[in-house]
DNA sequence: TCATCATGCTAAACTTGTTTACTGAATAAA
DNA sequence: TTTATTCAGTAAACAAGTTTAGCATGATGA
């Protein structure tokens, strides 16, 4: 590595570890990009230099506990469990983890979730891996027999990975509502799904 | 009303007049609140004398439409279809009013979804009108026996509506994904979820 | 009618994310 | 070694949402 390309990754360094302890001691909104400027010294103008905007230096801020929380949570699945319960190791695993700082989640999610693609790397990769794993599960279920054969993991993967998101959206929605209230709601709903809810089915 | 009070209500249809023309003219970004003070003929801080933000005034020049929407779509279902049709009469309705401008009412979702719901209090309360008219409909189909006595109607609707979303969110984040792509993938979800995935049941 | 009050509206300022034009040092080329 | 080039980093400007302090006009009450 040159000596120009160390410095530059040294900078970069130094920004981003600005970031994540502004970040998560002012929130978003409160903490701006002259803040994380000034305490990683260097100007305003540099950081922006190194990440496209301050949405891409928050993703990349937070991104990277994001994927241990995940890839903890599936290193730690009950083996032997029911469906449900592994589902729930990692839904609900994934809405605590979200729920110990709701404000920069929020921020995070709403920023990202609407943009294109290539916008957000970051997020779209973590969301891939978590639908991508659901999906894998499901064909395991199914070739164990415990999910009928006619169903598409990957839509059943998309399903389960749609009722997350919709209870992650009423986690940041309502602030007074508990993460364990909203976990019930997501449990009570998957597994209405996993039973399917209409009669006479052959 | 006084003289004071209608000319305030006239000076706030005008702003609104403009933002309407303006948004779907230009979008949510490239038009600013300068621009839609300059077309409806006040000073700029005179929009946030009559709204909140840009947001609320985004919200308000938009929600007017989505709530025709979805009535119009609510009052043409078809009376004797099944569930699965009634219920992707409405979804993919209202998928297709979103395409037709996708770019702002990406703008609005974005900007609203992830708010506390006093903050946008319009589209909450179509979002609450879509779920409870949801609710009916399951609760009807349960009456009538074509959905199972143990399914409660909320979660039920709710589980509809997380798909719904999640479609959207889909037909938002990827500008080259046609909407007849993703509503299909969202009648397979819904039709899945309806079947139920699991075997062995009683 | 006159004095007081309330308020719709505004100009100007402020904030903050982002862009631009430039500099000086490191690297590559001769 | 000397020259040319690249490019990390910066100061300053810019853009646009929002806030603030004040003004002028209409409402209110004596």
């Amino acid at each position: 590595m040159n000596r120009r390309e160390a410095s530059k990754a040294e900078t970069r360094r130094l920004v981003l570890e600005a970031a994540r302890e502004l970040f998560s001691q002012k929130g978003m909104q409160e903490c701006t990009i002259r803040d994380i400027a000034g305490k990683a010294g260097v100007s305003p103008a540099s950081v922006l230099v190194h990440y496209k905007s301050k949405t891409a230096l928050l993703e990349e801020a937070l991104v990277g506990d994001i994927r241990d929380a995940l890839s903890g949570l599936i290193a730690s699945i009950p083996a032997g469990a029911g469906l449900l319960d592994r589902l729930m190791h990692l839904s609900k695993g994934m809405l605590r983890f979200y729920d110990r700082d709701r404000d920069i989640y929020r921020a995070l999610v709403r920023l990202t979730i609407f943009e294109p693609v290539t916008e957000t790397p970051g997020m779209t990769k973590q969301s891939e891996e978590y639908v991508r794993f659901l999906s894998e599960m499901v064909e395991k279920d199914k070739a164990s027999g415990v999910i009928r054969q006619n169903v598409d993991p990957m839509f059943a993967a998309a399903s389960i990975f749609f009722f997350y998101l919709g209870a992650l959206t009423m986690l940041f929605r309502m602030p007074e509502m508990s993460v364990e209230t909203v976990a019930d709601m997501l449990s009570s709903m998957t597994a209405q799904y996993l039973e399917g809810i209409t009669q006479g089915r052959p």
